[in-house]
DNA sequence: GCAAGCACTTTTGTATACACAACTGGCCGA
DNA sequence: TCGGCCAGTTGTGTATACAAAAGTGCTTGC
């Protein structure tokens, strides 16, 4: 692997993790000594970092990590609803319903995903992904997807941020069964409105405290 | 300016204006040698423009201009309307009404901007991204600005591949002040309806041939 | 005692040298 | 004659040295 593919991941990581918060001072001296690489590949990381918004250079001088506070996350999630919303007609539009109508059978059980043993709700998170990638490809838009996806960077920060809250979960699981199930129907006023009824629902959770995004 | 930046302008309008078409291979030493600063400042410009996606790395090795074909405009329409539509529709609750009223008035009147005096249409594209700002920032998202932001870029890219043809700005002006006029008015239904037809009539303008795209 | 200026330190910006990988050309063998 | 291999060349990836700028703290003068 590069040294400055080797820089980003990490750096990328430790910020979305939280394990660098928000203001946390990127020096490049010191970046490049904490990672065993000069300070070229970490200038490019740095530069990647900022352009994707998960820094900013500080005034004048210094590259600091972006804050990311409840505040703002109603901006996000305007956003998001408004990619999300319109992945969701294009998907009803020209979708297989075969694929969706799968994930519409595997989201209906997801509950049982939700379990003690996986605190990391990695089985659930995996198929809300699947969900989000189908979405995607069936919408076949590249502008669409590399907006989607820059902006689900953010969207794992502030998940990170919160509790997640097992019965808040479930529910998103059913939110996610319609969207799949509107699809298949390729119905694209429904994908919207369920769309727009999950997001409203996952922001107020996760504004009210302790609960999961998505 | 820092050699870096001026690397980084110097390529990006001659990407954006088409002296470097797509495809052109981007070459680390040639561009020092052309632009008279050392590969490292060049490195961070080449770096930016493919975050931005006006560049992107050659299988291997290499740089070269990213495509942008009509092929693709519909998607990046796409795009731009579900950013656009939710950017008006925000705008038009949180707007001041006498800025977009003003606005109103100078579209109404912008047909006599666009005159032989004028072929690079200045006067009006500056007054249309007026319109933009007032909606980014009534909008008052910085996600969503930042989305539209980065989404222009490739827009101008597409405007300086069409002739432009009066008659159609004639027409744009006037959809633009019928947006204005509904934000003005703090209606979101028919700010966004009027998004949505002005930027149907653009997209089929452009793809006819030879018209203007905003 | 406070403020202003200067020097020092720290950090970023730029240049360049070196390492390495990939493409290209020619040459040799089958 | 064609195909594969090897060497040379070219270009990117990384490291590092040097330059410049900005912040900080001290000193000095008022």
């Amino acid at each position: 692997m590069r040294a400055s593919e080797k820089a980003y991941t990490t750096l990328r990581g430790d910020i979305v993790d939280w394990r660098l918060p928000p203001g946390t001072v990127l020096a490049e001296v010191e970046l490049s000594a904490r990672l065993g690489v000069s300070r070229t590949p970490v200038r490019e990381a740095l530069a990647r970092l900022t352009a994707e918004g998960l820094a900013e250079p500080q005034s004048g001088r210094g590259t600091v990590v972006s804050g990311i506070s409840l505040d703002h996350v109603d901006e996000l999630f305007e956003l998001r609803s408004a990619l999300e919303c319109r992945a969701a007609e294009l998907a009803a539009r020209n979708r297989d319903p075969a694929v969706f109508l799968e994930l519409h059978r595997q989201l209906g059980n997801a509950g049982r995903l939700i379990t003690e043993q996986d605190p990391a709700r990695r089985d659930y998170y995996r198929l809300a992904g699947e969900l989000d990638t189908a979405i995607d490809d069936a919408a076949g838009n590249h502008y669409l997807a590399q907006a989607l996806k820059s902006l689900r960077v953010h969207l794992v920060r502030v998940r990170r941020l919160s509790k997640d809250n097992p019965a808040r979960l479930r529910e998103a699981a059913r939110e996610h069964a319609d969207i799949a199930f509107a699809i298949a129907n390729g119905n694209a006023a429904v994908a919207s409105a369920a769309t727009t009824v999950h997001l409203d629902n996952s922001l107020r959770h996760l504004l009210q405290g302790g609960a999961a995004p998505s």
